[in-house]
DNA sequence: ACGAATAATGGTTAATTATGGTTAAGGTTA
DNA sequence: TAACCTTAACCATAATTAACCATTATTCGT
């Protein structure tokens, strides 16, 4: 669920844009001028911001400059009707991220949104971390913690088969399905390997509210 | 001066951007195939592609899916005739970063260029710069600094492995792909040193927000 | 329908193998 | 000769395989 700031004075394309992104997840901010938009951003974090350029009282471009001094790195995109290349120079001069051009379809949009988001991710610390009962996992650092302690460093292995059942938690992950997604068949050996790791993360979270629970023929599920 | 791999067909407009791009001081490999990008792609070292989405035999995606395995981070520019959103989509699938529609003025063309190199590294003034957590890499200078601060002045052999690291930061770098890279072949000896690097790279990055971590049988992944 | 026999599946522990880590001693090269 | 790179020897851990055990389903006869 990511926050986003949204500059669109025109009602009923700001509408279109709105409920598209709410469809996709977005909890949005929707100003409909330049200095509402600066006022906004102060209020809340925002973890991305859609600016149209063309805005009566104070343009897209000018509320980025804005933005930017206040925070150096969230993705600024920018909608524009004009299509000259000097615009798109002056966008990026601005602190803009991202153009799109209108016409535009709302899928396009969504897409660069998400495009933004992730490339930005990659860049600071957007750390992969699923929290389930008092434990969380910390995929990128292969870390198991307890309370926010650090209760365990995992292989990658555990990792994987863990972070499987977290994004299932409460919920069956088949064990074919387990199998084949990690090791890419479900041979005998592997499946007896599968057990292995099945009791050493048992072991992990023996005393917490959590366990792995099976269910015989089927597969295991994470409960919490 | 960036190294730019460009796919493009067409002659006349592959030939004024080559121009174009050429004035801009980029180092331009321009191929006419999507086999011959995929090949020259291995050739050489590029900082960014910039892929026609229409070419006769491999269109830009499936190219763009071929380098993406190779490289997880280099920045990859497709132009498009399309401008249907679900291209857009696809592309982004297909590992794109950014998207340029036909028709464009070269103004835009350069600018969208250098702001996906600018996204990808900082790269400031000619010098290869890497900043990870808080720590940066300057590759020319073989320099580690901390907090803008000289930590440690690396041998050419530790910038280079680092280097691979960090180019691909938060993503795992196959053990055997840095020994083919760095020494030309995964001997055994060549392992063990490589085992030697990476303990005297550690060494350097003990207090601070960055590690790197094994994958087994897999590779090393710096996480910041 | 009931319970025993049987099969299927998963659990546990230990041994084995593969892989990487550590440290230090030789070489090489500028 | 000092800095760097490579080789070596030995150690530590992870991943897999193996052997054997426990539990849950299924089959079958009555």
């Amino acid at each position: 669920m990511h926050k986003i700031l949204y500059l669109e004075d025109e009602p009923f394309l700001g509408q279109v844009v709105v409920d598209a992104l709410v469809d996709n997840n977005f909890k949005i901010s929707w100003v409909k001028t330049g200095e509402q938009a600066v006022k906004q951003f102060d209020k809340e974090n925002y973890d991305i911001c859609l600016l149209d350029v063309m805005v009566p009282d104070k343009d897209g471009y000018s509320v980025a400059r804005d933005v930017r001094k206040k925070n150096g790195t969230i993705p600024i995109v920018f909608i524009t009707a004009k299509s000259q290349g000097s615009d798109v120079v002056d966008g990026f001069e601005a602190g803009g991220t991202e153009f799109i051009k209108k016409p535009f379809s709302l899928d396009e949009l969504v897409a660069r949104l998400n495009n933004q988001l992730r490339l930005h991710q990659g860049r600071v610390g957007g750390e992969e971390v699923y929290t389930f009962g008092e434990y969380s996992l910390n995929v990128q650092r292969l870390r198991l913690m307890q309370n926010d302690e650090e209760l365990q460093k995992l292989t990658h292995r555990e990792c994987e088969i863990l972070k499987r059942l977290v994004e299932h938690a409460n919920d069956t992950v088949e064990r074919k399905k387990l199998l084949v997604e990690v090791w890419g068949d479900d041979s005998y050996y592997n499946s007896r390997n599968l057990d292995v790791y099945i009791k050493k993360l048992r072991n992990y979270l023996v005393d917490g509210d959590v366990e792995i629970i099976t269910l015989k023929g089927i597969g295991y599920k994470l409960v919490c």
